[in-house]
DNA sequence: GTCAATAATCATGTATGCAAGATCGCAAGC
DNA sequence: GCTTGCGATCTTGCATACATGATTATTGAC
């Protein structure tokens, strides 16, 4: 085999776990993969190593990896961090935007609002992630952009969820006219403060969320 | 061996790296490492694997792994987006920080004031790493304040040769007491501007000393 | 003397083997 | 009936082996 298994496992492995193919919590276990994969479980190991350096796996020293979970307090802590790395982004790119770049957003902004029209909540996801990335871009900062980005994928599966409270798409989309206001204007401050609220009422919207379905569930088992 | 092999290995390299024993763009060979180890090249690759997705090393494929050799844009990103970090790390800090954050923010900064009266710029280079991790660690966000540091630690080696610009170290704590100031009496986002400053002319500073070095490597070369 | 082509060498990437620790099941005791 | 101790099994972590691509050296031509 040619000898580039490591790298092409690391992708798959991540597809899997950002369309949701592999769940949370999920057992990954070395020589099932190997099998699946048709290789030895060092490329495995190797590609598991990597996915667990940039968060998407969790590795439990001689007990396995696990696709990562993230719990109350890590979810709140990533949203946080995530908001500060957009507002950021969002500084930078309304001082450093090129036209290039401001035709991006504008077409990231406009598919998003065919998907709220359409009511296409799949698609909306999709569209609102290219969106945030078009500002990563515009940062003309690709260490920033990079790691914007990195942390986005990190909470993509959560936000998934997110997206099916009621309204949340609408309002979300009104949240990034806002933003586009204030980022082809130049107002680099303004633009941060609104990426900082935005993400940080996705996060909020999205603990509401999660209390809510544990409380179903405790529910549930007492019921049950 | 017992089988803590891989971890011990990354702490290993990655003190020799930080400490400088090992330099920006040195060659890590897996069999020469293994040797030096005592052990097989398996726990050496995934140590260096780790350390690659950290940033600390580059590897390139079927090329073999360096220390990572940050360039000049690199860098200038590098030190923006550890502005933006430690930005948002102050502001947060100021509204969280407890008694006992406080307290050590405090010592920190001290030991600072010791370093500085003494003029030891080797003690002051390490007690203000400190001082900026106590500022992490005060954000009552553990996921930020790791981001932080390790960005702080990709930083650490080109930090080191910055403050040997004249001057740089009493501008550096004169700096840091503006920042403590604004930190305990509550203003976050004062914090923030005087901490995204503060690392931004460090960035500044360092890269005007690295066009200064490249130029005088190229007069060199010309005289030579 | 320099350059290019080719062969030898070497390092990386992957596969496989093996030992130690973790997990699971079973049985014995409370 | 539940818990605890022991053993079997399985998985991980590291070592070793091998193949392929990169690197270097050598030789021949210009």
């Amino acid at each position: 085999m040619r000898g580039d298994a490591t790298p092409r496992l690391r992708e798959a492995l991540e597809d899997d776990i950002l369309a949701g193919r592999l769940k949370p919590g999920q057992r990954l276990d070395e020589v099932g993969l190997a099998e699946r994969f048709g290789v030895s479980r060092t490329p495995i190991r190797e590609a598991l190593i990597q996915l667990a350096a940039s968060g998407m796996v969790e590795i439990r020293p001689r007990r396995g990896a696990y696709v990562a979970l993230l719990g109350p307090r890590q979810l709140i802590e990533s949203f946080e961090l995530m908001s500060e790395l957009e507002a950021a982004c969002g500084r930078l790119a309304a001082r450093r935007m090129t036209p290039e770049d401001r035709t991006a957003l504008e077409v990231a902004h406009a598919d998003c609002a065919h998907a709220v029209s359409c009511g296409d909540i799949e698609t909306y996801y999709i569209e609102n992630a290219r969106f945030h990335a078009a500002i990563y871009a515009a940062t003309a900062n690709r260490t920033l952009a990079a790691e914007a980005l990195r942390h986005q994928r990190l909470l993509q599966p959560y936000r998934r969820l997110q997206l099916r409270v009621p309204r949340r798409m609408d309002a979300s989309f009104a949240e990034h006219q806002g933003i586009l206001d204030a980022l082809v204007t130049g107002q680099g401050d303004l633009a941060a403060e609104r990426l900082r609220a935005h993400v940080l009422v996705q996060g909020e919207r999205f603990l509401t969320l999660l209390t809510a379905l544990q409380d179903e569930a405790e529910a549930l088992a007492r019921a049950g």
